[in-house]
DNA sequence: CCTACCGATCGGTAGG
DNA sequence: CCTACCGATCGGTAGG
């Protein structure tokens, strides 16, 4: 039988692979080399490859875990909201709130997705669907006549485009706090919702 | 006096830009290669360095001058537009006809101007600023309340958000055109910048 | 003496 | 878990 895994293999891995995100994010994954990645672990290089496979494993399980989560998210939401509009609202409160505690994964996911080969890329944008598929849902139970006009899935492109685009200037720490965005965020895709109307 | 430039020598550089551009957006500025571009131009690597100085210039070059016409851009619906209404649909407007038409040097402005060195990267983020900055007034000049708030920048970047990451769903020759998303955007946006209320 | 290019190869560094 | 390396390939430049 085939002895198991030390009691910290799983944490110290976790650790990795909240490390590679940050240094993905903001160096992007071909620029990040695993000599660096090494020296944030505070390991040597060989070591990394205790914990994964190879740089390319590195990437694929960061953005699997990463949509698996979302996907997660979304299943809680549905779960607990009965009511159209609280359950978009409650998409994009959670989602807001997921996006804040996971904004190097996020960003990987988004900028790095076409560094995996076919297989794994595939299995990562079916998950992405998913998740668009459950909001262009709500949004269509709000508005039965845009999802006729085919505008549900380009209605929550559009709300993925404002809390997707947080990333790139919304600082944690800074003056503005995602709390303090998300009901704005809320205000301005619902109320524009209701002024939106079909060709 | 220095003989100057042959005829073609301009249009033939501008034919490199637009050739990197659509590789590094497709492939991120790293992993793309010199040789991949010479190949592209349908010549040697070597005459590549005959137009540009080196790989970080053909960046410095794509992202400056896709900055500096988005720049011209704002100053062509300022001189034009007098309300403010009115102002803020011709930006958006303007925006996504242009995102459609550069679409990979945005991708490349969004994505690569962490590979730019500080100073070069400085002047471009200087450029996106004063962008974001006429959004910002013309969203501040509709509701001054708001801008009293702070929350001129942050629905400027939502804004932002809507038209930036279409570029990463919404293709060129779909079902759904830039022409059509538009309007949406606009009704969008400007109906819920009236239903948002500040703290 | 200029430009517009080519075949070949340099010094360094990547992932593993 | 480390030092010491490898096969390959990178960006950039030589002579002609």
């Amino acid at each position: 039988m085939a002895r198991p895994r030390s009691a910290g293999f799983d944490l110290q891995r976790e650790q990795v692979l909240a490390l590679a995100a940050q240094l993905f994010a903001s160096h992007g994954y071909t620029a990040t080399t695993m000599q660096q990645l090494a020296d944030a672990c505070g390991v040597s290089k060989a070591t990394l490859y205790h914990y994964v496979r190879d740089k390319h494993d590195l990437l694929a399980q960061i953005t699997r875990s990463h949509v698996a989560r979302l996907e997660a998210l979304v299943a809680e939401v549905e779960a607990a909201e009965r009511e159209p509009r609280a359950r978009l609202e409650a998409l994009i409160l959670r989602f807001m709130h997921a996006y804040e505690r996971a904004q190097h994964e996020h960003r990987v996911l988004t900028e790095d997705v076409k560094f995996l080969d076919v297989t794994e890329r595939e299995a990562v944008l079916a998950g992405q669907r998913r998740v668009v598929a459950a909001f262009a849902a709500s949004i269509g139970a709000l508005r039965p006549d845009l999802q006729g006009a085919q505008l549900g899935k380009p209605l929550a492109m559009l709300l993925f485009g404002m809390i997707n685009w947080t990333f790139t200037w919304l600082r944690s720490g800074g003056p503005l706090t995602h709390a303090r965005l998300a009901p704005l965020v809320t205000e301005l895709f619902l109320g524009g919702l209701a002024a939106v109307h079909p060709r």
